[in-house]
DNA sequence: AACAAGGGTTGTGTATACAAAAGACGGGGA
DNA sequence: TCCCCGTCTTTTGTATACACAACCCTTGTT
């Protein structure tokens, strides 16, 4: 694979996993010797970054982490609001209603995975293909990449919010709703079974303690 | 100013404006003759139009200007009402009223100004005012960023659509419904009149005949 | 002792050289 | 005559070298 690409794919690896945590300066001379690359693919990959917001221009020298705050999640969370909307509403009137229906079936059965495994990797699994399939079937490539990138955001928010059994069990029926809403063909619907579970889904990720609650300055 | 900046720019200027057509292929050897510069600040800026979607990897090899085609136009202005409606509900919420009633003062006085020009700067100006004042308003970056992109598409569209002075004289009426419903601080209203006002633009936008019916594959 | 000026150090922006990979073209064989 | 394979060319991907700018530390002066 190209250095660029493996570079760019490492470091926002690190950037959503928190591995680089905000205010964490990125020199191109050190991440070019840690990689072990040489300075060119390590430019494109920053450049990249800060294109995606994962990290910023630090005083016309480097670039940092950008740090994420309470307000940046509610901002993400409107933004994603109608952007996943939007995505459901179309799905359920382009969607194929099969596909949603064994969606939904299959989350019906994810409580009993959600008790498996620690980190629950098999439910975020289906929540992704969930995505993918709502992505396909709304048919908009210039809807999708805005998705993406919220989603890329959230995902560092995720990371950090506490996976409580409790509220997973809540958010895969959320889920199922929405799957079953787009598969019966419901507009409407899906973008009120999409909008609640947003609403709960925010309410937890501001539960997370170590959110700033503004934008602090990487110090 | 940074060569990369500067050919980032020139080069989006160039697609913007149709002086580059769809399918023309960039190489980046070509590109540093004509621009004086050296293939690096060239590699820069090329990343970011592809980044931005202006222009697309070429079977692994070079870039190309990216078609456009009436399905794009139907998708971005799908994505566009998801976000501008969005922008606007906030904007009546959290706007300075004081501010939009000014503009749609202006608005209701650029009937005149719209027969002075030949290419109507003035109103375009004044438009592109109110879509800063509205993103200033509604305060989400996350949503500005992401208006940013589909106006920069749709930039591309407008330079191609038929400007005639009936169109224009209607959606600067539709504008000044948008902008008072703003200053009246009624949310259900702006994201009304905004809709209102992408479905006219959006049967102007599709009169093109310039426009692909399908994306076409470069040849 | 504090502040300012200057030099050194560090890091980015750009250019160029080198390497690698992906078509294009031609030759040879079936 | 057509197809396949090898080589060749062209273009991109990566490395390195150089220039310039910004910060920091030191030193001298007030």
């Amino acid at each position: 694979m190209r250095a660029g690409e493996r570079a760019y794919r490492e470091l926002r690896a690190d950037i959503v996993s928190w591995r680089l945590t905000p205010g964490q300066v990125l020199g191109e001379v050190d991440l070019s010797e840690r990689l072990g690359i040489s300075r060119t693919p390590v430019r494109e990959a920053l450049s990249r970054l800060t294109a995606d917001g994962l990290t910023e221009p630090h005083n016309g020298r480097g670039v940092v982490v950008s740090a994420i705050s309470a307000g940046d999640v509610r901002a993400l969370y409107e933004l994603r609001d109608s952007l996943d909307c939007r995505a459901a509403e179309l799905a359920a009137q382009r969607g194929d209603r099969d596909t949603f229906r064994a969606l939904a079936e299959e989350l019906s059965h994810a409580a009993e995975a959600l008790s498996d495994d620690p980190d629950h990797p098999a439910y975020y699994e289906l929540v992704d293909r969930m995505d993918a399939e709502i992505d396909h079937a709304a048919g908009n490539p210039y809807l999708q990449q805005a998705l993406a990138n919220v989603r890329l955001h959230l995902a560092r928010v995720r990371r950090l919010s506490t996976s409580n059994p409790r509220r997973l069990a809540i958010a895969a029926a959320e889920h199922e709703a929405i799957a079953r809403s787009i598969a019966e063909g419901d507009p409407a619907l899906a973008v009120a079974t999409t909008r609640v579970h947003l609403k709960n889904a925010l309410g937890n990720a501001l539960r997370t303690p170590e959110l700033a609650p503004v934008s602090p300055v990487a110090s």
